[in-house]
DNA sequence: TTGACATTACCGTCCGGACGGTACAGTACA
DNA sequence: TGTACTGTACCGTCCGGACGGTAATGTCAA
């Protein structure tokens, strides 16, 4: 298998899949996951659908894949900020605070494809309120003040939401303002334990 | 037009308008958006599908109905409870955690009818988007710390985005602590202005 | 090093079924 | 007599997916 894959690649040079999932996040999100077909993705991704159909058997796959990319990606960036608090009190809130500012500053597009696929099935959510259960777990068990922590996410959720319906109500400047004076709350002005960014 | 609405009535009772609205909401949810057929909605209304096509003669007009029905309905509590706390400071955000408070309490079946709507045209989106950000703007110009405001919002829309995708993650008492919490940023716990429920 | 075969990565076509919407005749109630 | 439906029949379109190719690349044995 040739898979050197995506991180960082221009559009051109991404991998088959990648194109084909990039493809169906921009159709979903511009006509509606409804009328997200093969056919279209086929095209947008230049391959035919024979193609299309040969790298994801079945639509539900390509769905999922959807998915599973969101998820994976996600909980990557969460563990290598972890780390790099040492895995010390509040580091998961902070690490996941820290994970949604880098989204913010870097232009990664809304997750449409998410969408498309709990559009298609709502078995779809599974996997992610798996996730979210055990992350929201673990902000709450690391926390000093596990309350707050759960305010922390259910506000971070707040921000995802307006991302994903492209709901352009905050600037870019008000979002970060807010997710700063999130972090303020646990990390207060002074006391800073660890600001490095590692953001990719 | 028949129209004494729907407001408490049975199952039985509804308009048809609203036993229609219902059906669509349900089926959306059960199978997913993308599923969402005329044929199913008719059957699950109980009625035949020329009846449901004499109603909505189209189904981007249910899909619109749908949509409208959940921001009047939200609209018209908020303004209440605005109203309930004689507008003074921070009455539209306090009126706006009133009623998520008394959305969660009493059981509000969650907006799947919205996910359907802005599954099948992303249009869609363009009413709530106006409405939440003429929101913001009142939330923030009425209250003393705009900023906290905002988080305010956030959180809300966080709960809120739990509940359209179900996901559990938190119990009722949970919901409703973080929402108490929410409400004591704005009322220091002793001075409290105005505690009439105008629960409908 | 060459011929035989395998694998990968597609292309193009076709089909059965579902869906949105139309048309229209009938009916029950008010 | 009209309003609010029911019921059925039907049309055109679109979509998912199956299938049969095929060109390029790699593998290995004689």
């Amino acid at each position: 298998m040739p898979y050197i894959e995506s991180v960082g690649m221009a559009s051109d040079t991404l991998s088959t899949k990648d194109k084909i999932l990039q493809a169906a996040a921009e159709i979903a999100k511009e006509v509606g996951p409804v009328h997200l077909s093969l056919d279209a993705v086929a095209r947008r991704a230049g391959l035919s659908k024979g193609g299309l159909l040969y790298t994801f058997p079945t639509k539900a796959k390509l769905l999922e894949a959807l998915v599973e990319q969101h998820v994976s990606e996600f909980d990557e960036s969460l563990r290598k900020e972890e780390a790099a608090r040492n895995h010390g009190p509040n580091s998961v809130v902070l690490a996941c605070i820290a994970v949604y500012r880098a989204e913010f500053l870097c232009n990664e597009p809304e997750p449409s494809g998410i969408l498309a696929a709990i559009a298609n099935d709502p078995g779809f959510l599974e996997p992610i309120r798996r996730y979210n259960k055990q992350l929201l777990q673990r902000m709450r068990e690391n926390a000093e003040d596990p309350t707050l922590a759960m305010m922390v996410f259910l506000t971070i959720e707040g921000l995802r939401s307006l991302k994903l319906f492209e709901m352009g109500l905050l600037s870019k400047d008000e979002q970060i303002a807010a997710i700063d004076r999130l972090k303020n709350l646990f990390e207060p002005a002074d006391a800073q334990t660890a600001d490095v960014p590692v953001t990719a």
